[in-house]
DNA sequence: TGACACTCGGTGTGATAACACCTATATTCA
DNA sequence: TGAATATAGGTGTTATCACACCGAGTGTCA
């Protein structure tokens, strides 16, 4: 049996509402989730939100991306979304080139050594994703998503 | 009707798999449930983590907590927690002090001053907590808090 | 009792995040 | 047209995080 929150952070009191636990309960999980994906990632020198920005492009491809549409799209919040792309831009994964039109953007871009990492990382990650959640039913999955799609409507 | 993540995040394709969806929305909601409580509590001066700690240490009053035992009760990994709590000292929110039996350990303890900001806070929090989760009813709750229970024993 | 391993908190250092501000380009509209 | 405004990305600086390592204190057991 899972332990519950309270268990978990050998808390002495219950909850003073259902809404705190369930907030608890959701960065809890968030942060164990995200901490086992910087565990499989660190070997490869990818930070959990450099692998995001990853995927994202991969999905943009071959257009690209602007820094704010990039940053807006993240699933966390990243205000120096300029110095990350330098450091991945630096590791070779992205390239960056100013637009002819409007010469204030910057399209960002993988590169294919960044498809190839994603792509060695794609069979790992699932496996990982299905020791996290493989407990649930795909019904319960889907329970959860929807669940959370509600919750995220309020904040 | 609240955004899918797949709408949230303007995404083209569909997720690979139902476990990757789940996952990809925990981490999403509780980004976005922590940056609210950021700024809630970001004109208190205090950061989302530092609250952490004074809700566990108001808890465990009126023994206090040693360094590590605190650490283990984070709801995020917290691993320079020394230096957490010497900013927590110098703001007059924490003491600490060597204990005698044992004089490796030092007993952390929350202040007056901190448990009068934990006070000051609990209306704004717990209005906080109405607004972004208000739309769930108690068995939708408890529905999610069941799921994300199962969803960590795997993680 | 004394060498050893273990646990505790702390520290040095570099990487990263966060915040405020800046410059360049584009757009708007009198 | 040209001043005002908006938007894009970048930068300077400080705070915070993260990792590896350290010394002090404790327990163990030959």
């Amino acid at each position: 049996m899972s332990p519950t929150l309270k268990e978990d952070l050998r808390q002495r009191k219950a909850f003073t509402s259902l809404q705190q636990e369930a907030f608890l309960n959701v960065l809890r999980t968030s942060s164990r989730l995200t901490d086992s994906l910087e565990d499989l990632l660190r070997p490869y020198g990818l930070s959990s939100t450099q692998f995001n920005v990853l995927r994202i492009l991969r999905g943009s491809e071959p257009d690209g991306l602007c820094r704010n549409e990039l940053r807006d799209r993240m699933l966390t919040r990243m205000p120096d979304m300029t110095r990350l792309l330098d450091r991945m831009e630096d590791a070779g994964l992205v390239t960056r080139s100013r637009e002819q039109e409007d010469r204030r953007m910057v399209l960002t871009r993988i590169t294919v050594a960044g498809q190839a990492l994603l792509q060695e990382l794609e069979r790992p990650v699932v496996e990982l994703h299905r020791k996290q959640l493989g407990r649930l039913s795909d019904e319960q999955l889907r329970s959860l998503i929807d669940l959370l799609t509600l919750a995220r409507e309020g904040a």
